[in-house]
DNA sequence: ACAAAAGTGTTGTTACTACACCCATGG
DNA sequence: CCATGGGTGTAGTAACAACACTTTTGT
């Protein structure tokens, strides 16, 4: 058992990805009490020389296999009572994955690992209903100001598709004229020369972006 | 002596105002080893039933006597060697004061308590240079999205000295006509009807904010 | 031939930037 | 009367928003 005056460090991992035209978050299904039943970001107690963000890197790719993902500290959650066993301090980060290629691990530690539309969620255990407000929030206003949507697509992907990303996550729809205008003034995504095939309709240009790393850029 | 294998949580507290135009930094100077006589950010592992911002507050109180400041939680910085006494991590805060009022009192936890130029800090304990960083980026950003400046200055103030915290953070000269123009177009700031006295000049009309509680606003 | 999504330009409006002179007060 | 900072308007430009039809492919 551990020392009831020392709050314990876990990290939690809010893992984002656009489905269908709209954002979905990863849950796990918990298994032990006081949630048993209940859904969850998954998370758990750092070890004695883990870092937070080694401890997220180690969750998203536990939970989905993914490695290289864009990962940002979203914040730290520390009321005194947020955990009915004891004291724990929760250091929340969130992730973009692309969809596709994505397999969902389930691990014994949870019943069910799923991802779940970001505007409708479970009840959700501790006090993961704010953390889920917050990066949604974070990731929303992220995407208006940086390149990070690589994070969400594939390296080449049909330009509709990181329209559709966007839409998802401001919930508003765009203009696929001034869209494309934009992302090309900026330099934030180049043609590759490729097509898609294969689809029932006009065979769309492939686009990768310029760079895959975190970069300030006004998008919106 | 704490158990080696749990970490401890800890708060700091970056704490900015504007004097004579310059951002600048509260820092206090270490008396213990291993840092004695270098200086820091005020901080310290938090109590067994205290948040890491009740902590903030409370240190900001201590050091400034400041109670009701914009506060908002940085981040947290956890590296696992970032203590050489210990693993420790470190939940940040920041905090914007006005200079005007602030007292600075020194505590016996420290040698000495300054202001410090945010350009021109003294080398740094722990990783608070990294600290000192991200918190001046996030404070730049803030300003351009929202009133946080509300929080720099007392509640009557010249236009101009509002012109001058954002051109401190900003780094940059901004033109006097557009600035009144675009907060007064925002509904940021209204003026009292009062003037400034006794100053060798014109007096200038007095503003306060509208609302001295946080919002979202694309001030530049 | 039809369905489904891709691709492509122009125009009006708005917001931003740049800029210079006179005014009120204290000393 | 002089020094100091306060206060005020306009015009050019660049960015953004709104908008509809034609093209290419698979079935």
């Amino acid at each position: 058992m551990a020392d009831d005056s020392l709050p314990r460090v876990a990290t939690d991992a809010v893992i984002f990805t656009v489905i269908g035209g709209t954002p979905h978050v990863l849950l796990v299904q918990m298994k032990k009490k006081p949630f048993a039943g209940r859904w969850a970001f998954p998370g758990g107690v750092i070890g004695a020389r883990e870092t937070t963000e080694a401890a997220a890197r180690r969750i998203l790719r536990t939970q989905t296999g993914v490695t290289d993902a864009y990962l940002e500290q979203l914040g730290t959650f520390d009321a005194v009572d947020r955990d009915p066993l004891g004291r724990v301090v929760t250091v929340a980060w969130f992730a973009l994955v692309p969809a596709a290629g994505v397999a969902l691990k389930t691990t014994d530690r949870y019943a069910d690992v799923r991802w779940w539309p970001a505007s409708r969620l479970p009840p959700l255990a501790y006090d993961h209903r704010a953390m889920a407000r917050a990066a949604l929030a974070r990731v929303r206003a992220k995407l208006g100001y940086s390149n990070v949507a690589w994070s969400l697509l594939p390296k080449a992907f049909p330009l509709s598709d990181l329209q559709a990303a966007y839409e998802a996550f401001l919930g508003q729809a765009l203009d696929k004229r001034n869209f494309l205008r934009k992302l090309l003034a900026l330099g934030l995504v180049v043609p590759t020369g490729r097509r898609t095939a294969g689809c029932a309709h006009r065979p769309a240009a492939l686009y990768r972006f310029a760079k895959r790393a975190p970069a300030f850029v006004d998008v919106l």
